[in-house]
RNA sequence: CGGGACGUAGCGCAGCCUGGUAGCGCGCUUGACUGGGGGUCAAGAGGUCGCAGGUUCAAAUCCUGUCGUCCCGACCA
């Protein structure tokens, strides 16, 4: 490619509209443009390197023995109505009626295509001898986000890689989904994208039926935990903590229960304002209503109870939080000064709860708090459980080492599915023995658009961009620093000929500016390898050769400047591909 | 869906409070110079001030409504 030729309309200054690094990054280096909230155009450089990332996914794909097809992104509701997920997915389904001749026709786009897979399975597979199969395909997604935001990382309309497996056992379950695990550490490695697989909700299925593949960055949605002893990794809402039942022993230096005033401090915030205490010494009382009968669940002030962890605690399938008729009830107050003091229902507390001496809790009276309140003397607990979200600085679950909480970017999902959609879509084989069974599913995901943005959002510095070689949209750079000057053209041309030839994804900076202008679009963009070719230079017989990591270039003789790059750029992108 | 901010040239912004001539930087066009880190000089082009209504002799500016975008939160099979 000549730049002179191409369309990278980069950007001096950044874009007010944009928060986030990549967003502006992508921005600025002329790879995206805006159309509307939650909507992008890929501009020619940033579809470059959405295609690479997509080929990588596709051989990945095709090598773990996964078929490639491609679905449409219309579909009928009809579908959505025999899953039941019309209303699962309710305002994120983008759904409407169009008019064919005399009848409307209802249809959504696709906001995954479960439905679409699993109706064309039910119609063609009908013995367990057609059976492990994998289909994936590549494709642009559609939901209705309430909030689109951070540019490209929450769209609209995005691509997405999504595979399904299907098989006649629990076998050919764990089979496909093992080698779709393994295919996206490969992916993801040869994408150059730092990614930590963490185990993610459940499911039907429980046990380890699923699993996200988070990339690690400060702008990240999702928080995860991981143990930097064991390498164990979760999301948030599944991970587990070390943390085990202390001593439940009045504290020492007990003081005096106290009755305070609080008036209309419902809050933790507001009470620890009005008593200048810190959050960490509020005892939280939620009233949770839990297979029909109301329980109080302590956990400490500053802490996030966890709705799933309480459920296994208490072994109970439904449980929501009291309505405030409970409520009064069971504290005899209003909400927000609920207390573990003489509250009538159950009470169970997180592990955390019999540390805290001297606690702050509501006082089950309207307007007031109770301060000095000790487990033992105030309030009775038996044991404690693990009811909260894990947090920065918990033990590790699995072994002695301690739990740091990180945020991600969701870039991959496998997930062992069962028969929820086999079911309610009727697709069923025949095993050996004439027996009619749903068919095992499993689907895996992958952002592609995502997995773009969280490479621009963890590999850029002060000057630009720094693609990683096998998703750049070009790999080489070469820039005559005067256009004018024929003999430097003329040796400029000749590097990017060779260099074509040997097979490397190369492009000429033949645009009449000057050097400092090239050199920061280059930087801008991110090409990883820079070959300047200078007046200065080519009276020594050299061409500059810098990767945008290097501090400093390095000379090398023109006649082998060609050689030397397609070498390096070889070997980089072996270190990736492996 | 709750809270907040912003819409003025392609981009970044000033002007608005206190109504009267629409301005700056970057980018763009033409020419000359220049040629190793977004260069200099000169001459230009480019605007329904988001949209609609209202107040006024007069509205970018004041009022009302509306649309759009961004941020925080809720939500996210």
């Amino acid at each position: 490619m000549r730049w002179s030729k191409a369309f990278i309309p980069t950007l001096k200054e950044t874009p007010s509209d944009a928060e986030v690094p990549s967003h502006q990054l992508m921005l600025r280096a002329g790879m995206i443009r805006q159309l509307m909230a939650g909507a992008y155009t890929y501009l020619p450089i940033g579809y470059r390197s959405l295609r690479k990332i997509e080929q990588i996914v596709r051989e990945e794909m095709d090598k773990a023995g996964a078929l490639e097809m491609f679905m449409p992104a219309i579909q009928p509701i009809e579908l959505f109505h025999r899953t039941g997920r019309k209303e699962a997915f309710g305002n994120v389904l983008i759904d409407f009626e169009i008019t064919r001749r005399d009848h409307k026709v209802h249809m959504a786009l696709g906001p995954t295509h479960e439905e679409v897979v699993t109706d064309l399975m039910a119609k063609h597979i009908n013995s367990y001898r057609q059976l492990p199969l994998t289909v994936y395909q590549i494709q642009t997604k559609f939901r209705n986000e309430e909030r689109p935001r951070f540019g490209v990382l929450r769209t609209s309309e995005f691509l997405m890689k999504d595979a399904y497996s299907f098989g006649a056992s629990v076998e050919d379950l764990n089979a496909a989904y093992d080698a779709m695990y393994a295919a996206y550490c490969r992916i993801f490695t040869r994408c150059g994208l730092e990614y930590i697989p963490v185990e993610a909700e459940s499911g039907p299925i429980g046990g380890d039926a699923s699993h996200e593949f988070m990339a690690p960055a400060g702008n990240g949605e999702d928080t995860i935990v991981r143990c930097g002893g064991c390498g164990y990794a979760a999301n948030l809402e599944r991970a587990e903590t070390g943390r085990k039942t202390p001593s439940i022993a009045t504290s020492s230096d007990a003081a005096a229960m106290e009755q305070v005033s609080t008036p209309n401090a419902g809050s933790i915030e507001q009470v620890s304002k009005m008593l200048k205490l810190p959050a960490t010494q509020f005892i939280k009382t939620l009233i949770y209503v839990a297979d029909g009968t109301p329980v109080a669940v302590l956990v400490r002030g500053d802490h996030e109870a966890n709705e799933g962890k309480i459920r296994r605690a208490l072994g109970v399938t439904s449980l929501e939080l009291a309505s405030p008729q409970v409520i009064e009830e069971v504290t005899g107050a209003p909400v927000g000064f609920a207390g573990p003091v003489g509250i009538k229902c159950r009470v169970i507390a997180d592990h955390d709860i019999p540390l805290i001496s001297n606690a702050v809790t509501g006082a089950n009276v309207a307007d007031a708090h109770l301060t000095g309140v000790n487990v033992g003397r105030d309030y009775q607990l038996d044991t404690t459980f693990d009811l909260r979200d894990a947090a920065d600085a918990d033990p590790c679950p699995r072994c002695e080492g301690t739990l740091n909480a990180v945020h991600g970017i969701e870039v991959g999902h496998v997930f062992k599915l069962g028969t929820k959609y086999s079911e309610s879509l009727d697709a069923r084989f025949l095993d050996e023995s004439e027996q009619r069974h749903a068919i095992i599913m499993g689907c895996y995901g992958i952002g592609v658009t995502r997995v773009l943005a969280a490479l621009a959002e963890t590999r850029h510095d002060e000057n630009g961009l720094n693609w990683p070689i096998t998703v750049a949209p070009y790999e080489v750079v070469v820039a005559p620093l005067n256009a004018k000057d024929e003999e430097v053209t003329a040796a400029a041309e000749k590097i990017y000929a060779e260099l074509q030839a040997a097979g490397v994804d190369v492009i000429l900076d033949d645009r009449d500016v000057r050097p400092g202008f090239k050199f920061k679009d280059i930087e801008l963009i991110g090409i990883p390898l820079r070959i300047v070719v200078g007046g200065r230079g080519l009276k020594e017989g050299v061409a500059e050769v810098k990767w945008r990591n290097d501090a400093e270039p390095q000379n090398v003789p023109l006649d082998t400047v060609v050689a030397q790059v397609a070498n390096m750029v070889q070997e980089a992108r072996q270190s990736l591909n492996g």
